[in-house]
DNA sequence: CATAATTCCTGACTTTAGTCAGGAATTGCG
DNA sequence: CGCAATTCCTGACTAAAGTCAGGAATTATG
């Protein structure tokens, strides 16, 4: 523990943290209760599901609904049955909302250029791209991987998002259903399954079954594009790969659409080399392999 | 107002302030209010009196006293009279309290290290290396400008701090009685007196003359040392000859010690140029004047 | 189709934060 | 010394934040 580099990050944390925190919720408080500004904010011109709000902004179930309520109260939101399952409802801004969601919106920009207005022109570029840097490397840091069964919800929500990106990657479209991975198979001892999250919201996942007999087999990595480019998908393919060595593998495989080049491009740079075709998987273009021994 | 860099500082203000702050408020409650937590530390193991603290944590002074009898009842602190003025009482930490300090100073080391711990070398020092920067340049824009009666309690405290710090400089020592000028000098419409601050915190100040049939004059010009560097004794300057400007005054004049050298340098780069004296101020041994047509 | 699980809502709380007026002790000033 | 200013304390509030148990509507599951 380097005393000098955690000194710096103490009085960041400190200084910037806390004064600008203060002013940035000073200025969106405006007239209201904060914690109803934040809501207002989060649900956006676009709408949200009361459940993504819920992990958003980790709320009490009960105290968002109050939430919820006293903004529908105000005029503000409706709340409404949400498109596919009806138990998970949608908030959906009015015109009114609409007009406070800008004034919000507005308000936000004018702290942002308040930040930048005394500065001249060489440092606001400074200012920015070190604001663009702490960002992207803190993002990094508080990443965390951890075992989770797949049916829990962060899981879920990881899968979820996974089907749809290869859906919309895929030339052929791609069908959930036919991923051909059951739960049972990825959750101890038969297997493993990460998921990473950054606070409370789940930004990555990935598997790694462990037939016997067979090499352990890599399925489902995936990585938020909202944290791409920090080296999580490196993170949970060497994981998946320490626990494959763990459980008595000698080697590790997968299969991977030539779609995905970030995948592609991670797999050649962690070790792994292209391999005849080992399954018949029908979105499968490229199968690779690594020896852990 | 530049697009690009306002969504910047956005997307910093909301992840960087609200996530960490988050983190940081958490690993400082522990097990206690927030706000009793933040006292604890304000207080620290040299003691703090009331009236400071309450600046700089800006509380309610009923709320503090209540704050402060809490941490009292716990065992944690205790609030004696204050050194010189039996009014100001000083809050000190008791054994106990110290060793929560003690704990609080601790996590607060973890909590900065686990933003570290998963990052490279290099990743470690562009993360400090940046943060620095944001903070540098953070601070000069958090600095506001702006008229204020000398007699508050911030012009105050700016006063006294240049008073000790020109009687630490100069060799021949300082006495502030002799310094030649009344606080109605510089009160509209004789002059004007500007304070700068950060937060609740003054950390600046500069005042103007305006005698009528005679130049402008600066007078107690100085900016905290944790501030300097930062353009903000250049923009008490420009602030203070725009006024005398907008007051008819053609030109504006100054005194200065010999060892004041960064404000001599101010004073050269804004465009002021030495002349004879006009004064027989004891302590000044350069005169200067700039033309404001 | 009954049962279990999910998702949200409601009511009844507690705790924390924050404000304000009034009063006591101390100090500065004429 | 007497009066005003300063500094803090106390009591009596209000508002916001947060928690928890129980219940209704909807959907999955055997």
């Amino acid at each position: 523990m380097d005393r000098a580099l955690v000194d710096v990050v103490r009085r960041f944390n400190r200084t910037v943290t806390q004064r600008v925190g203060a002013l940035d919720d000073s200025y969106l408080a405006r007239d209201r209760p904060l914690a109803q500004s934040r809501l207002l904010w989060e649900i956006g011109p676009e709408g949200a599901e009361v459940a993504a709000l819920r992990t958003r902004l980790d709320l009490d179930a009960g105290y968002l609904s109050r939430l919820l309520r006293t903004l529908e109260g105000a005029g503000l939101v409706v709340v409404g049955p949400g498109e596919g399952d009806a138990r998970v409802r949608t908030a959906r801004l009015t015109e009114a909302g609409r007009a406070e969601w800008e004034l919000l919106d507005r308000s936000s920009d004018d702290l942002a250029w308040s930040m930048l207005a005394p500065l001249t022109d060489g440092q606001r570029t400074r200012l920015t791209a070190a604001m663009a840097e702490v960002e992207h490397l803190l993002m990094a840091s508080l990443v965390a991987i951890e075992p989770c069964h797949p049916g829990e919800p962060g899981a879920r929500a990881c899968l979820r998002a996974y089907a749809r990106e290869l859906a919309a990657r895929f030339d052929s479209g791609f069908d959930p259903d036919s991923s051909g991975v059951d739960d049972h198979e990825v959750v101890p001892p038969a297997g493993l399954f990460l998921v990473a999250t950054v606070g409370s919201e789940a930004v990555g996942c990935g598997a790694v079954r462990l037939p016997s007999g067979e090499p352990a087999e890599i399925k489902r990595l995936w990585v938020s594009p909202s944290v791409r480019g920090l080296g999580v998908g490196r993170r949970l393919l060497d994981e998946l790969e320490r626990h494959a060595a763990a459980a008595g593998a000698d080697s590790v495989r997968l299969d991977t659409n030539r779609s995905l080049t970030e995948a592609i491009q991670l797999y050649r740079r962690s070790g792994y080399r292209e391999i005849p075709p080992y399954n018949r998987n029908p979105y499968a273009h490229h199968w690779f392999a690594k020896s852990l021994t």
